[in-house]
DNA sequence: CTGAAAGCGCTTACAG
DNA sequence: CTGAAAGCGCTTACAG
């Protein structure tokens, strides 16, 4: 079965290319009653327009990608999970396709799946990347080439970038300090890849809090998952220092929970455990989680407007929106 | 900065379209000299090939789509996660980008953005789709023309389509027998949307096995989030006759572990929750969460292979997979 | 080993 | 209100 095509349509009802066309992009200076004929036989024919043919013409293709770092989904959590689905519904509303293409910063993979490689080859109109890191092979290239994207993360590498990221050194630094107000005298900051700049973003301001207030405290880069998490709470607990963990990922607390409890230890009353993404489950932990939320939709939602900004416009007017972090207080703390 | 093409690579090196076209494409019959000659000129331009023109002349585009139900990511749930993750990197693996596109199977969006308008319009090579209901208007359409798909999840309506499946008639069915063998009386289950054909099979299986053992049940549809399976569980709790909850999705589990907590219950002495999905957070779960395991890995394994297949052969072969689902044993039952 | 021509399905000026 | 021609960037026969 063939696919049916313009020309097909034009044949068929007997006008021109151009006048099928016209009906097709609902176009002025058509007559009525053509406009009804040549819609009943693309109706009866169930033909539609070559979404290819149509981008490679225009080059417009009304596509954006979304890069999430690769490491077969091993830094991917439920906070990207969250963000994805945020953007997902809010391009779709606006008209935009959404690819989704794990690649990481690091190397540039010369594969033809490979999003970076979509970009490239103008199979999008734009990017929104994830998990930036210090010169960061997409951000170089996309720039290079005057491709509009907004990276979710700060980029301390040019600035005439677009971005939108949380106020990551406010996270580690409110955390801290309200730990250390709650009393507690020797906490833990657990963080994800030390390559991902908003780790260690997290690391200085949890530093310098502690650091102001002459706290105790110590910093593990690289746990990604809930069973890195759950190990490192049973060894640190075990050298019975520690009274607070601050955990970068909801997602992972419940690591720390278990190995708390199997240490027959009491959340909030001997040991403190905060969280940072306040996910919809954290509420229903058990102690309900407290932790430091960044509103999901108000961040994708300042993304999306940007990236739409600049893919229309063109020109280079590089915004950066930084978000404010809140603590949302339960009863871990 | 217009984007260079392949002529102006012909004509920057002084040969024809075709011979650059056939550096590119690593074809055979070009001189060694004159290949390393337009390499250089490829790389010191930066050229890369228009996937969109070549896709156009081809009618392959290497794309896949993936369909999960909109409704604002309602229904989306942490399940949707860990295929979503487990499709792409198996997908990109075999060389084809992904698309993810909302849309349910309740009504065909006139829109750009939809997903199922992109196959219409040869933007993709074939589909994978979740979230099926009965008489589904995708697959109604991708049948109706010939194109590649394969259902995640049970096709009642036709039998010439493909699909990989979970029996999800033996996930309810073993679950209530379980249940049961342990000693409760009284069992309830949790589902999602009447509408999902997966939840119906649940609730067949669920509901043979109880009365093949005389055993007092009830379903209740509907519940999605896990606030609205917290709720629920107080709202039953309250009757005090229903001593066991198995709950289709590990991710709601948490709700109904609140609520029995809030009454002052223990799990599992007096209620008994079991989940479905095996999450890999469940195993962190106070207690541990029993749960039916459907293994991700190779559900996506099978489902990509079967569609790989299908679009390469072009003949219709429907193959239809059933994976068996297997109780995980915590501590929750 | 290399190339000129035709065409994938569409739209953009331009002409009438 | 309608249409013929050129072209977007590539590849597929075909010819030499």
């Amino acid at each position: 079965m063939k696919k049916v095509t313009i020309t097909d349509i034009a044949k068929l009802t007997g006008y021109s290319i151009k006048t099928v066309s016209r009906v097709i992009n609902n176009e002025p200076n058509v007559r009525e009653e053509t406009r009804r004929k040549i819609l009943r036989v693309i109706e009866e024919h169930n033909y539609s327009v070559n979404l290819l043919a149509k981008a490679l013409r225009n080059s417009e293709t009304r596509t954006v990608i979304l890069f999430i770092d690769r490491r077969r989904g091993k830094y991917w959590n439920e906070w990207h999970d969250l963000m994805l689905k945020s953007f997902m519904v809010k391009l779709k509303e606006r008209g935009y396709k959404v690819i989704i293409s794990p690649s990481s910063g690091e190397e540039m993979i010369n594969n033809d799946a490979d999003g970076f490689h979509l970009l490239k080859s103008g199979l999008a109109d734009g990017a929104i990347m994830f998990d930036v890191i210090s010169n960061d092979c997409r951000v170089n290239y996309l720039r290079a080439n005057n491709i509009p994207f907004v990276i979710i993360g700060k980029d301390k590498d040019f600035n005439d970038t677009a971005f939108v990221d949380l106020d990551n050194y406010l996270v580690g630094y409110i955390g801290a300090e309200y730990l250390i107000k709650k009393g507690y005298k020797n906490i833990v900051l657990f963080l994800g890849p030390k390559v991902f700049n908003v780790n260690r973003e997290r690391a200085k301001g949890f530093e310098d809090a502690c650091k102001k207030h002459n706290t105790a405290h110590s910093i593990y880069y690289g746990l990604s998952t809930i069973k890195e998490v759950y190990k490192m709470t049973h060894i640190l607990l075990e050298r019975a220092v520690v009274d607070s963990f601050f955990i970068s990922g909801d997602d992972k607390a419940l690591g720390a929970y278990r190995a708390i409890r199997e240490k027959a230890l009491k959340i909030p009353e001997n040991v403190a455990v905060l969280g940072i993404d306040n996910l919809p489950s954290s509420e229903y932990m058990y102690p309900p989680l407290t932790s430091i939320d960044q509103n999901v939709e108000k961040f994708s939602e300042k993304a999306v407007n940007l990236l739409i900004e600049m893919m229309h416009s063109k020109k280079k007017s590089p915004q950066r929106i930084i978000l404010t972090p809140k603590i949302v207080e339960r009863q871990s703390v």
